[in-house]
DNA sequence: TTGTACGCGTTATCAC
DNA sequence: GTGATAACGCGTACAA
């Protein structure tokens, strides 16, 4: 296995004139040999010298020059919050491993959540010629930067749908999901349900909601504004805060059902400072399960989503809609699934 | 701000050509007005004409043309082993701020510690014409995968550094960090203390390790062979499995430093299985500090290592070994820091 | 100071 | 079935 070498030993990038020449043909004919989608126009022998040329050389194709050629970069755009969030590089992998299968590769930008840096990255990608974008950012907006609607880019949204379906998305059910939390504590015995509700300019935060308050009624019980308590962001501090108002106002409440999980780790500092037993007196569930969940004190009942699957399928969704972009904008909806543990049981009535 | 466009609404791309018709220049001309580096060539009035009509038409360069004239793409490629892995998030996320402050952009690659696999991303990492890499892999090998170590791309080495210095690395102080646990124990008055050590063929493991045989001598304990177990991966079933060997040797021990959090938290597995109270009867220290380890039962006691800044230093090295290629490789140790918590407490004497 | 011409590595469109 | 050639968008010697 000969490869050119320079005087101080780094390997010549091999091009596909290299390879041509080896094989002893015309590097045109060689661009049609080691091109699968091509090949077929070739002769079989002549096909084989060149694959077997390449694979000498260890020739490696040039995507740069290839989308120059094809205005085509294999690269595709992926938006999300922060990839700190131990929700996302679940997330991420599904999209990065998907991709590579196709030899598409990501480009990922963290926006935290702020429109306007959402907006330079958008563009920033789009300078870069990526050839499609992921949002997994849940802003309940347009699905792209404002100003920026109308751009003919191949978008698939995550965590996100529009209201008329004009871009593919793929979501978890986040109604269904709350939905299986409360009916899971109203078959414990609970009657008095509270929720932590997450932001209502998120997608998340206002489906749960939505989510909570149908189940409520589906399950025969009185809806109580005074139960769902709304907080400025999905962090430990704001469950804390809210879950200290509720029990503030004595309202009898045996159950909460927090907005995710941090706001339900937010819940253990209030029942902590105040002597409250969980879930023996009060029980909570989460969503989202992040890791490690089943080993806090006590183990949280949280509703699972498959992270790794809503990345995958975007990635797929934004594939498709590559190869063919007259099709129809798909539409996926997931399934969550509840993770009954240690933080949730009968409630003890007083 | 008019821009061109086609029927069906979508901008066309504004290429160089269009700005130097626009600006009635010629395209070369146009480009070197546009190019900071070149605009002290041009004349004052025609690059202000040139810069209108850029930004009348919405003209942005394409990388891509731009990286095969220049072989530069502005672009850095980031190996690491899995993304999911709690310890990766906050490093890439300190390499991508400091990366994009720059304007480089980082293309992730997940290798899952697999060489080929690691082999193969690099390869098509340079083919995408990278200017440079940083790899957060953790083998103790050259640092460039099996075959590539005369490569000459500049690459920073996160986590793991060369004996020679040839290549600039950031990584966290092991030896220190295992020895602020091991002082801990000793100052709680423990003297049987095992080490339940990483894979060796890891760096994190085998300093690690190294770590804690200099801490035991240096604090006057007598080493005992017995009491340093390796395991075959830092995941938490190694972590009980060598526990609960280390258990069924009734050696006495009264504490366990663990080769990573993960690890810990398989001995906390083997403690609730055999109905060991820790830390009553036995304490434990993790590494890592991973994302509420504090929230666990009992919170972890354990070693935190700067993520963050580890990331973006490592990309700090790399941009200024891309201004300047013949800087000496430096070499960057960070100081870990022991966070105590709940998992250590004074042995109780049998 | 500006225009010309060429090349980067690849693919597409012609002939042959 | 294969070779020749142009073109993608840009940067840069070189000439003017």
């Amino acid at each position: 296995m000969r490869e050119p070498m320079t005087k101080n030993g780094t390997r010549e990038r091999v091009t596909l004139k290299d390879v041509a020449r080896l094989a002893g043909v015309h590097p045109g004919t060689a661009s049609r040999a080691l091109n699968v989608e091509t090949r077929a126009l070739v002769n079989e022998d002549t096909a084989q010298r060149v694959l077997a040329a390449a694979e000498e050389l260890g020739y490696r194709p040039n995507p740069i020059a290839r989308g120059l050629k094809t205005s085509r970069s294999y690269t595709v755009g992926v938006l999300i919050p922060d990839l700190t969030n131990p929700l996302f590089p679940p997330i991420v992998r599904g999209i990065q491993d998907r991709l590579e299968e196709a030899a598409y590769t990501p480009l990922i930008v963290n926006t935290d959540n702020d429109p306007d840096r959402e907006r330079a990255d958008f563009e920033a990608m789009r300078a870069r010629q990526v050839d499609g974008m992921i949002t997994a950012t849940a802003r309940r907006d347009h699905g792209l930067p404002p100003g920026l609607e109308g751009v003919s880019l191949p978008v698939v949204l995550v965590n996100r749908r529009l209201e008329d379906g004009a871009r593919p998305s793929v979501v978890a059910d986040d109604r269904m999901g709350v939905r299986q939390a409360v009916q899971h504590l109203v078959s414990l015995g609970h009657r008095r349900i509270a929720h932590l509700a997450g932001p209502q300019e998120l997608s998340t935060g206002y489906l749960r909601r939505q989510g909570f308050e149908a189940a409520i009624r589906s399950a025969g019980i009185q809806p109580d504004p005074e139960l769902v308590l709304t907080s400025s962001a999905f962090i430990e501090s704001e469950g804390e805060r809210l879950c200290n108002e509720l029990l503030d106002r004595e309202s009898g409440v045996t159950a909460i059902v927090a907005g995710n999980d941090l706001m339900a780790l937010g819940c253990y500092d209030a029942f902590i400072a105040r002597g409250i037993a969980c879930p023996g007196e009060i029980s909570v569930v989460g969503y989202n399960d992040m890791p490690f969940a089943g080993w806090f004190d006590p183990p949280l009942t949280t509703v699972r989503l498959p992270h790794y699957e809503i990345g995958s399928r975007a990635a797929e969704l934004l594939l498709e809609h590559l190869r063919d972009p007259d099709a129809e904008p798909v539409q996926v909806m997931l399934d969550p699934e509840l993770m009954i543990r240690g933080s949730t049981a009968p409630p003890r009535f007083r």
